[in-house]
RNA sequence: GCAGCCGUAGCUCAGCUGGAUAGAGCGCUGCCCUCCGAAGGCAGAGGUCGUAGGUUCGAAUCCUACCGGUUGCGCCA
């Protein structure tokens, strides 16, 4: 339950009361009012707007009706007090016991506190990765491939239907550059001295392995063969190959998608001229001239008649093109196409994630999908920034030779997957991320990583004690959501369970807003809430989770340590993370 | 020239889609701990939220114009 959620609920309740009695106008406006938790934790623990907000319409003074609302809203058990502040503030506390019943409704639910129903079930596709089948992933990869995934996951948690998709961009030119650098390695393999790797070929040792397994499947079958005779074999191959590779990197960092689609089936099964054809019977494809760019001028540049999609109608800054002068499709005809495929399998809602260079096209893909989609559909363009490397704060190259990348395998080797899923989601996408690799392995406050999971590693860290001390004790959530959880009345404890308890809103607002990192900094927050409260159990000894003497407040306080431990491993899960247990 | 994104404490960044006295970590200053509930704790200083207007009960948040940084700008994907 999303406690601010059903505030907002009590206050519609209360205002609809208000109008049965009179005392409000029939069908006032009540899209406004919001329950939120106040900034100052002093101001209590849930605030309205709603005061404020219907005074206008009301034509009655904010304090006034604040007043009159909060007479109200005292009438609920499970709130304590209601203050009026401020410009017409309504700030409600509510009572111990309503904490205690959150902290078992946490313990209850164990993992899977915070799946919510927003979402109803409404199908999302999410496009992630998409990287050229052309070689192995590199680091710029890996900030999309993880934010894609903890989206999705984010919102699958939100209790939306999520696809996770891949797109494989396998119709191009540069999968024929593929293909005869592939075929050069086919030609090493056979025992040929190639010397230097052409300008323009990619030059990586990773082909040599299908080269070596073309040779072997074909002997001198295509050895001094025409390029028309073997691209039809090398080229899907070698994409088959790096796609393979491709899968395996993702797999290091724990990303899978369900559904591969590639581009050239799309162009192959026709998908590209239904597509064209369908914006062309709603006359939103024309022949025309573009003007040329302003200020810099492309040196070869000459008007030409184009095949132009009108995406201007739907918000882009010009028309864009659809066909290239060799009469093939250009690639944003295709990405029409294959958005059109993605709606038509059921995608209401569609996200792709992108590197920020491609920043310039989200205005005409956006504009694309309306037009596909008569407005039914909608597409949300995460755009992820640049990945600065980073090691003791100089910049890294980790390359093994010169002009090599750095590979996403070489960095998940170096820190291992849980920590660059992590650290690529403290920060919003669309900002530059630093990546340290010292400092992510830091045992210190400064590294979140660090910081969450020694939070869950201390709560099991307890538990094993409590083990100990009463080995008959039933540890798991079930049952310690019915110990005395009313004997926690520390502030330190209260301010706890109110963070455990704001998890569920936190899950629907960053899967609304479309921004996982908020998971990163929730779980900071809540790990210093926690790390907070064992300190204090350093100076007060009557605070410690573990009193021999006590057993009944100890249940209680265990009840709280495993609903942190299974909070956090909640919001990791949504992340890809796996939780530890103790740190080493 | 146009478009997108960014501009918040000395540094790195949050800021819950318009709320109250703008927050955290690092760094700095001062105390405490060093009794294994180790991988520090507490407190303090530090801000014209890039600038200037506008919208309204109320703006870091929305709009406009500038300034600075960044990415991109017909036949690359």
């Amino acid at each position: 339950m999303n406690l601010f959620k059903h505030f907002r609920d009590e206050i519609d309740a209360v205002v609809a009361g208000l109008i049965a009695a009179g005392r409000l106008p029939v069908g006032i406006d009540t899209s406004k009012v919001t329950a939120e938790p106040p900034r100052e934790a002093e101001h209590g623990d849930v605030s309205t707007n709603a005061a404020m907000v219907l005074s206008k319409p009301a034509g009655i003074k904010p304090r006034e009706l604040a007043e009159l609302l909060a007479a109200q809203l005292k009438a609920n058990p499970a709130v304590t007090a209601v203050e009026i502040a401020g410009p017409g503030f309504i700030n409600l506390r509510l009572a111990e016991s309503f904490w205690a019943a959150r902290l078992a409704d946490v313990l209850r639910a164990g993992i899977a506190y915070g799946d919510s129903t927003a979402g109803g079930g409404r199908p999302v596709n999410i496009e992630y990765v998409s990287a050229n089948p052309t070689g192995p992933m590199h680091i710029g990869h890996a900030r999309g491939a993880v934010v894609g995934d903890a989206l999705a996951a984010l919102l699958e948690k939100a209790g939306f239907a999520v696809t996770r998709e891949y797109y494989i961009n396998d119709a191009g030119a540069q999968v024929d550059v593929l293909a005869r650098s592939v075929h050069l390695r086919y030609r090493e393999a056979l025992g040929e001295a190639i010397g230097e790797i052409p300008e323009g070929l990619y030059p990586g040792d990773y082909l040599k392995p299908a080269g070596t397994a073309l040779a072997q499947a074909h002997g001198e079958a295509f050895r001094a063969a025409a390029e028309a005779a073997w691209l039809p074999v090398f080229r899907p191959f070698a994409i088959a190959a790096m796609m393979d590779m491709i899968r395996e990197d993702l797999a290091a960092l724990g990303v899978r998608h369900a559904v591969f689609t590639s581009e050239r089936a799309l162009v192959e099964a026709g998908k590209v001229d239904d597509a064209l054809a369908f914006l062309d019977s709603h006359g939103l494809i024309y022949q025309g001239v573009l003007e040329p760019p302003k200020g810099k001028l492309p040196e070869d540049w000459e008007p030409r008649p184009q095949t132009l999609f009108r995406a201007t109608q739907f918000g882009d800054d010009v028309d864009r093109p659809l066909k290239k002068s060799d009469g093939s499709w250009t690639y944003f005809a295709t990405d029409i196409a294959y958005h059109l495929d993605k709606f038509r399998r059921g995608a209401l809602d569609m996200i792709d994630v992108w590197g920020a260079d491609h920043g310039g096209y989200v205005k005409r893909m956006q504009a694309a999908v309306k037009a596909i989609t008569g407005g039914q559909g909608a597409l949300d363009v995460k755009l992820c920034q640049m990945v600065n490397l980073l090691k003791g704060g100089q910049p890294f190259k980790m390359s093994k030779r010169a002009g090599t990348f750095v590979t996403l395998r070489d960095l998940v080797e170096a820190v291992g997957k849980d920590v660059v899923r992590f650290i690529m989601l403290t920060r919003k996408n669309d900002a530059h991320l630093d990546f340290d690799l010292d400092k992510v392995l830091e045992q210190s406050r400064d590294n979140p990583v660090f910081y969450v999971q020694y939070a869950h590693a201390r709560a099991h860290s307890v538990m094993r004690h409590a083990r100990e001390m009463w080995p008959e004790v039933e540890l798991e959530g079930t049952a310690l959501a019915g110990a005395p959880l009313g004997r926690l009345t520390d502030p330190a404890e209260l301010a706890l369970i109110k963070g455990l308890a704001g998890w569920p809103r936190l899950v629907e607002s960053a899967a609304e807003a479309h921004e996982p990192h908020r998971v990163a900094f929730y779980l900071y927050e809540l790990a210093a809430l926690f790390h907070g409260l064992w300190n204090k159990g350093k100076d007060e000894a009557r605070l410690r989770f573990l009193l021999e003497d006590d057993r009944e407040v100890s249940l209680a306080r265990l009840g709280l340590v495993r609903a942190v431990a299974s909070v956090v491993a909640s919001g990791l899960k949504i992340f890809g993370v796996e939780p530890v247990e103790e740190m080493r």
